[in-house]
DNA sequence: AGCTATATAAGACATTTGTCCTATCGCTAA
DNA sequence: TTAGCGATAGGACAAATGTCTTATATAGCT
């Protein structure tokens, strides 16, 4: 027997499958074979094709929040912690040309087919929304704490956008850079932006 | 008859299925309803569903060229122009919080399908970037065009996909209020950035 | 009217899909 | 050893899908 139970392996079988070729694309033939089952047997673990998703779902919630916590400890001070959210893109650079960001292809996916779990997926975005938001809070921004979380968070997803369409690493990289360059000048003068803040 | 031919039809309500539902999940039969004739009849038009997506694109292709004529012709300014394609989000800011973008959305589905009309689809970001491009070196940025191309791309991208997630017309709404501000800065003082460009 | 080319309908076809059922295997406890 | 139960295999099933074939309708031309 192996470390990780039937049921488990179904899931981050199903985790890796459904980021690399899509939720609708990834059929229970794909799983089977992944984890060496048989098709019609399921069911004895999930009861159908979106449970399983929901439990992929949670899967990458606790995964999420393992790293955000990761992150916390080991960088005290919340501007590093940013900068930890950023280069994520660069750690996860060669998955992201190749399959997007996992949150927001998941999210979008579910959103066109109208799939009843959109909402459960959107809470992955929500998780690091709002950990972000934290972040500037403590930065001492907290009027435009959440307008900043979703800028960074927005320029995030536009650059694994971009990196996988072009399909370009140095595009990645240079939009890596210029989020630090924000982060940085935006700690740099922190007054100017108290009002309104100039993200620009 | 109808103005457009059978052909026409076919590609326009593929257009928008494509975008409403995704590729995949948009079956033949949902076309056939959609134009009114029966599902085999298909093969007479289209000799695969793949012809069909390259039509589409096609399509797109031709409208996103008469888009950025129309923004040309209208706004003798280059920083106009910009404005056009920054104000875009907000014309289509219902079908984006649907749907999201049209182009960002197909390209990351048929990355993901490994489908072999991806580097065609691409064409249509790239049509955006080598417009966005022109614009900025009519601006006098000739070494760092591509860079600040890519990086309004990039920016929009990321607005329509968070307002796809979140649901929400704000985000959106700041978002390009915030891309106004940096295109505004921006020229405001192009001396600055002619070296390292200051996009933060 | 009759002929021809275009256009459409209707259905067959094999394949794949998610779902469900039943028989069997292998382990553990009595 | 045997009874019982969790786990798995294998296949049945209807529905849907892309594809292809054949027959019919329609319009234009002679």
């Amino acid at each position: 027997m192996s470390e990780l139970s039937k049921k488990q392996q179904i899931v981050s079988a199903s985790d890796l499958l459904f980021y690399n070729q899509g939720y609708a694309a990834t059929s229970f033939a794909d799983i089977a074979e992944a984890v060496q089952i048989s098709r019609g047997n399921f069911y004895y673990h999930f009861k159908s094709k979106d449970s399983i998703l929901d439990a992929v779902i949670s899967l990458r919630l606790a995964n999420s929040h393992k790293l955000l916590r990761d992150w916390e400890s080991h960088s005290p001070a919340a501007t590093e912690r940013i900068g930890c959210f950023i280069n994520r893109l660069l750690v996860k650079q060669t998955d992201i040309i190749r399959y997007g960001c996992p949150v927001a292809t998941l999210n979008t996916e579910l959103a066109k087919l109208n799939h009843p779990a959109k909402t459960t997926a959107s809470m992955l975005s929500t998780v690091f929304r709002t950990w972000l938001r934290r972040q500037f809070c403590l930065l001492g921004e907290k009027s435009s704490a959440d307008l900043l979380a979703m800028h960074l968070l927005s320029r995030s997803q536009g650059a694994a956008t971009i990196a996988n369409t072009f399909g370009e690493q140095k595009l990645l990289q240079q939009e890596v850079q210029l989020m630090h360059d924000w982060l940085y000048t935006y700690i740099k003068f922190p007054a100017e932006n108290t009002a309104t803040p100039s993200l620009a």
